[in-house]
Parts: C-alpha cells; structure tokens; sequence
DNA sequence: ATCGTTCATTGATATTTATCAATCTTGATA
DNA sequence: TATCAAGATTGATAAATATCAATGAACGAT
C-alpha cells in the first residue's frame, strides 16, 4: 500500500478531480459537466482483469489509482507482458481510436481504480474541442512512445541490465524510493523482459549476494543504487 | 525500382492527391486549399537522411512514395532500426504531438517522396476540424500500434523465426511479391530484429541451402513460402 | 489441519547466440 | 584502373541463455 495514495474519486464533479489536469484541463465547465455524468469509476482488487485481450473497445479507460498490467498472449500462445501502466495513464488508449477490439488486456496489479467514460461521450468532445483534441493527441503520443522506447531500451541489454533497468523503473518512476514491494512475480517480471522465470531468480540472488540489494519475500530494497545504474547501463 | 509506383505529387493541389483519402479526406475544400499552399515536396534519394535524431519537431512528415527507415542510437551507442516505413505512414509521426525533437533518424532506403506540412498548419486544422482530429488519432493509433506489436511479436521468436518473419514481411506487406530486393544491409536487418550480422548472414545461407530462399545479390525470391511461415511460427 | 497448486530457488546440462578472425566481394572514388 | 572502405561470408570458439529436474515455500480451497 502506497501512503501518499491521493484520494479515491467519490463520484465528485470532474471538473474537481485532482487527475483532471492531465487531458481534460481545457474542457468548458459544460463539457465537464458531461464528463462527470457520463463517467464511471471503477475500484478493482490486485488480480482483477479490467479488459480482457478481444474484448471490443467500448470505453475510454484511465488508471487513477494503483497499478496495472497490459499484457497479451502471442501468437505462439505465449504470455507477454507490453508494459506497467501508472496512474494517469491511458491504459486503454492504444487502440482505442485503431481498432475495434483492445489488443491486450488490462489487469490490476494493485488495488486501483480506473475512470470509465464511454468513447462516444470522448469522440463527441474531440469533435466540440480543438484543444481537448489536442491534448489527446500529444498524450496518445506520449504513452506510445514511451512504451515503444521502454521495449527497445529492454532490447539491447542482456538479461543482467534488463533486471537493473526494472528494478531501476520500479524504484524510480513507480514507486519513487529504493524500497518497495514488487508488484508482480518473477515469472511477470520474465514476461515482461524476456527472459526466462530461472533466470529472473538467478540474477536477483546474484544481485542480493553482491549486496547490491535486498530482497525478503516480495520487497526489494536497493542497497547500492550507483552500482545497480551501473550495471543498468553496461551489464 | 517499383514498376507499380503511383505518378509523383506534380505540386497540384492536395486535393487531387490520390493519397488524400488516408487523413486528409475529411477536410473542406477551403482547408486542402490551405493544405496545398502550405505543403512541401520533398524528393530523397536512397540513403538521404530527411531527420536526424535530436532534430526539433517542425513539421509533419509524410511518406508517399518510397520506403524509408526509422533508426536511433541507443544510450550506449548502439544503431537500432525502430522500424520500417510503408507509403502512407506518418513516418514523423511519434513524436509529432509529444516531444520537441525527433526520437528517431528517418532516412530513405529507397528513392522516396515525403510530403511535409508545417505543425503549425496541422494544428490548426486539427483545431478547426473535429473530424480530422478524430483521423489524425486514428491514424496515430494504428502506427504505434503497429510498430510496438512487430517488436512484440519479434521479441519472442529466436533467430530462425526472425529471419523469417521479417522476409514475411518484406514479401507480403511492403513488396507483395515474393521475389523482391531487400532494401537495407543484412546489418541494418540485424539492427532491425536484435541480433548480429554474422547470425543474418549465416541463416540466410541456411534457407538458401534448404532451397527455401534463393538469394542472388540483394534479390530474395521465396521459393517455399510454407516453409519459410512454418519457420516464422515454430522455428 | 491438509491437500494441492502455483511460485521461488538451485544445480547440472544443452542450446542458442555472440565474438573473434580471416577471407572474399562489391562499390565508390581518386 | 588501382585502391580503399564497407559489406558479406564462413569457421572456430566463447559466452549467454534456456531447458530440465528436483526441492522447498507460500497460499487457497476443501
């Protein structure tokens, strides 16, 4: 559990919501009076599947609270982690406006909640609001992008680097301290770099040998952050 | 040289172009009017660079004709292809709305024509028309989308089911011949699916050997196209 | 409490991939 | 044409990674 985890949204105005800076900043008081009537808030247990790969795109859905996974099945029947959506990320959005059913699915890691408008109501403001549609395009950019850059980033390291680089993301961008729980297990964390669940275990003793962190049960704490950046950018 | 390639944009108006159908469709006459004052032809011949990693985000690039490769230099120095760009891909496209520079090198693989519309004048339209904004992310979606699950589905084949994935690819979404010639180095092929240059070479000869492929110079021809999907599936 | 299932861990071994070195080919250029 | 640089190719070897097997620990469900 996250102590500086903002307040939960109890169906309050948008136009109040902490989170609305992000893309909804430019909407008129009108528009915002549409948004909080036509949302929905959604409060998911960790484990929970939000979207399931397949499913038809019907909502615009946004990570408020918490933590989730996208993740898909290859076409080998494979399971493969795209990516770790933090909040105020569009989890839904990369397929939102390209195709007709969402490419992978969605699953709460931790207990989050998500904010669940329907795409007409988001189409319709597209259409009334130059600047919201704006807004949507530079963050549809962002998340892709950033997603994109995290797997080719991934890609050029071996197995040692891809364990600094998450546990470097987790620590950093996620939970921003070198102490915290991992949110998902070793065979997720492979999943998700590509690499085998034998090997995630192996590197991480390695790691707890060299004291370069600690690990009891599922939380990890970074004892040497230089070397562990280190090995980040040259292991 | 592409016996199929469409006549070159003679400078008419936009509104002839046979490629307007992608976004620009949905914009009144008066908007193409604007459209074909402010664009700019740009001819490039193979291995010109039209934007450099770092280069500040001006402009909106797209590819007409051609085929043009996005690259970067990852932070240890590496060369990495991003990707493979198709006539009417927004090749400038992930970064247009969300960073000031370029993540990445775009550079013609073979002689090419990109057509460049100032940001400005597509923000603009973007404001003034709901509907292209709605176009424009489409559009946005289906190119990242499409560029995350190639590297999705390569990460997760080993060196076997690459090779033969990306002449897969080569034959049927960018030539749709199965004898063609591969515009890019069998280093570039490597940089493109991670893996080194003497493993390109040595599959290669490999499915030559096993008459899968015949290989004369950069001319591939497919000569068991069964095999080779078989090989991109299970291989 | 106990069974069973999934996760975590470690070691031994096989397979895959990268590296190094040498040669050959090709294309551009002085 | 001669020369140089980059690309392509092959073989031998080293290094990285996956696979297989076995065991213990954690956690739910009966």
């Amino acid at each position: 559990m996250n102590d500086k985890m903002p307040t939960p949204c109890l169906g309050e105005s948008c136009g109040e919501c902490g989170f609305r800076s992000t893309v909804f900043n430019c909407l008129s008081n009108e528009q915002l009076e549409l948004l909080s009537t036509g949302k929905d808030l959604l409060r998911a247990k960790k484990g929970e599947v939000i979207i399931k790969q397949g499913d038809k795109v019907k909502d615009f859905i946004f990570l408020r609270v918490g933590l989730a996974k996208l993740s898909r099945v290859s076409s080998d029947g494979k399971e493969q982690l795209v990516g770790i959506a933090r909040p105020k990320d569009f989890v839904g959005l990369l397929s939102l406006f390209s195709s007709p059913v969402h490419p992978y699915s969605i699953i709460a890691i931790e207990d989050s909640e998500f904010c669940i408008v329907e795409f007409e109501l988001v189409n319709r403001l597209v259409q009334e609001s130059g600047k919201f549609a704006f807004s949507l395009l530079q963050k549809i950019s962002q998340v892709s992008d950033l997603l994109l850059n995290t797997k080719l980033d991934i890609d050029n390291r071996q197995l040692r680097g891809r364990i600094a680089f998450i546990l470097d993301l987790f620590s950093k961008e996620v939970y921003e301290s070198t102490k915290f729980n991992l949110p998902i297990s070793r065979k997720e964390i492979g999943e998700l770099i590509d690499m085998r669940v034998e090997n995630v275990v192996r590197i991480l003793s390695e790691f707890r040998k060299d004291k370069i962190i600690s690990i009891e049960g599922t939380t990890i704490d970074i004892l040497q952050p230089e070397k562990l950046e280190w090995i980040k950018n040259h292991g």
